[in-house]
DNA sequence: TCACGCATGTAATCCGTTACATGATTCC
DNA sequence: GGAATCATGTAACGGATTACATGCGTGA
């Protein structure tokens, strides 16, 4: 029931083609809610029938067509709305709890070697988001309003990662 | 993809009715992976055309009859090759962070009481998870080796819920 | 010439959610 | 009498995933 009010979030930031957007959901706003091409075509398609969003195409040269999608006013408003409704916690959907639940039917050797790839893999997602945090937050306490948005939800990413690092290493230990 | 693993891997622990089932997906693997009852039946129908799950019906007075199901050995040796994978990190699905994205669609005073209403919520699930730990992992290092891995599945959580109370905190202090 | 980036879509299948449906017992 | 618990399912719909499909331009 969100994908919808993802593409409306990602769109409010700027206007994009469908392919924009895909590519944004591979990143930014992607960090916390996935989608793919196809899902966000078929969004949009629906979106302009109900006016929450515009289309203009845009001849291009030596290039395909694009289609320029705009949040309308409508549009501005029914998120603005979801927003404002409150909501519950988000549940967890976790393979690697999955596994450990079920880890003694593997030698324990081959959990400590995912877990250290799991640790690894979170290194690499942490240090992108530093690079970001240092790229464009040095200074959030100077940003505008939007942008200190987007910032808090960077930090959200930044904490949920060093947590991981930090209970990959401790579960590592644990079996060890 | 992973639904039936989440099945196999609490029957895993002890033969279960789809009823039964349905409650544990509602609490240990619940925490993070949800099912509806209706998936888990559909689920544990499949799961026995393929010879992964055997089903004894057991006679019950005053009650209705029930299904009991049990991990076949193929399905132990399905369950175990798969875990034996490797994957990758699960991605995050979370609305908050999407609310938060086109957070200055709103007035700064309805984000901040979301954010106190999920510090709340993280608070509450945190000390759940607290009330199991001292209850029945007291003592770590003297579980049996299953239960190690179900105490790892629960320390992952508690430090989920202790980043969220201090990711919240953070965000009410810099938005105030 | 071959892969990659830009740009948009259809089709099929599967997973997840919600509502509907039944029926006995136990506890307040 | 009404709600909650035990126990299992069907039906309909909608969301997500994957494969298939096209076609031009640019740079190695």
């Amino acid at each position: 029931m969100a994908l919808i009010h993802a593409i409306l979030s990602a769109l409010s930031e700027r206007a994009c083609s469908g392919y924009d957007l895909a590519k944004q959901f591979d990143g930014s706003v992607g960090f916390f809610w996935k989608a793919t091409h196809q899902q966000i075509y078929r969004e949009l398609t629906r979106l302009e029938e109900k006016g929450l969003v515009s289309a203009e195409i845009i001849s291009q040269e030596g290039r395909p067509d694009k289609k320029l999608y705009r949040v309308t006013e409508r549009g501005r408003k029914f998120l603005a709305d979801w927003i404002a409704q409150p909501s519950s916690m988000s549940p967890v959907k976790d393979e690697l709890l999955v596994k450990l639940f079920a880890g003694h039917l593997v030698e324990k050797g081959i959990i400590i070697a995912e877990l250290e790839r799991h640790r690894h893999q979170h290194l690499e997602r942490l240090s992108a988001y530093r690079q970001i945090e240092q790229k464009y937050f040095a200074d959030p306490q100077a940003l505008d309003l939007d942008e200190k948005f987007r910032y808090l939800t960077l930090r959200n990413g930044i904490g949920y990662e060093q947590e991981w690092l930090a209970w990959c290493s401790e579960a590592i230990a644990f079996l060890s």
